[in-house]
DNA sequence: GTCTATATCGCGATAGAC
DNA sequence: GTCTATCGCGATATAGAC
């Protein structure tokens, strides 16, 4: 009886995690989720009071926030900084793809939820902006739009999730997780004119 | 009486293209499309038999499609045919906020419409991918994997409109159009190597 | 904490009047 | 071509038994 969530809470996490990504919160049902989970449809409301609060409590309890703010020192220097705020997003977003795809799902539509996601979000992009705009005037990167900048970077990062739309055009065969945040970090720092 | 597609057919037409981008396919529904395009809602049966039938309808009437094959000469040289192709991206999106919008949803989830938005999108996805290509072959472009690139290259090229969740984290005011298409086409040719 | 049963609602679709 | 009325279904949510 050590644990603070109980298993069925869990669980119940876990399947409207992966329906959410799969499916949209919209084409997901309540009855889908717990059908998934082994739960009964009741315990949804019971533990989270209802499907938003489950979509809620989805980023509470997954999303990585406190991660980037332990590396600090890094941050002095901008093309460090950058390349390993890059490699986060990008590694988080292949080791949690179900929470990642939500991201990009709600992203795109004005919905009850975007507030919600937007408030876990933007202190990342914050982040990523920090050392372009001291690499910018140390002349370290090279770019004429802070904004515009900042916003192709996450372009960039992102752009392996929609993978799945790219498959008829593709020839390489699948696309491997280490090898996506090199090329991503490098196609970066290129654009940026940052020396290497 | 010379109008093939009656008026009310084409107030559907729009009104679900609105509602779809803005909250999404399953977000939507008939009704409120109807009443935004002041239908009543037998309407949308009687017109295209269902509300996914006018998801494909969306597609087949504004989804601009043979507009890229008219360059054909241009495709010789792949630093034009690939800035041609990247503006053809970006105008679209921009002209069409609404159709992009409904793309760039369809193409985080898998639903009975993936089918439908990759049949459509994915020759443009070719078209990215030949200049891509040849410019490697012919030294132009530099880049270890052309997956990769032709993925970052439309990630940078579709960025701009995830831009209202970027607003917390940015500065300089809105973007402007065709501010956008030259920062993306610049970013895109350094990153890639190409001399300018 | 988990269940069944049910209340209430909104959905997509259609039959049939006009 | 457009309307009203309605069917049948599945949705979320909850009351109350266990």
């Amino acid at each position: 009886m050590a644990q603070t969530e109980s298993d069925m809470k869990l669980r119940i996490l876990f399947a409207a995690k992966k329906l959410f990504a799969k499916q949209g919160f919209d084409g997901t049902s309540v009855r889908q989720i717990c059908e998934e989970a082994g739960a009964n449809v009741a315990l949804v409301s019971y533990y989270f009071g209802g499907k938003e609060k489950v979509f809620q409590a989805l980023f509470e309890s997954f999303f990585p926030g406190q991660r980037i703010e332990q590396f600090e020192e890094i941050f002095k220097d901008p093309a460090a900084g950058l390349e390993l705020i890059v490699r986060e997003i990008i590694g988080f977003s292949m080791t949690d793809k179900e929470l990642s795809s939500i991201v990009q799902q709600e992203m795109t539509i004005h919905s009850p939820r975007t507030e919600v996601v937007i408030s876990f979000v933007s202190p990342v992009w914050k982040k990523v902006r920090e050392p372009l705009q001291t690499g910018r005037e140390q002349g370290v990167f090279h770019f004429e739009s802070l904004d515009q900048a900042l916003m192709m970077v996450v372009g960039i990062a992102l752009a392996h999730k929609k993978f799945h739309c790219f498959e008829a055009a593709l020839s390489e065969g699948p696309v491997l997780p280490e090898a996506t945040a090199d090329h991503a970090v490098h196609f970066i720092m290129k654009a940026l004119g940052a020396e290497r």
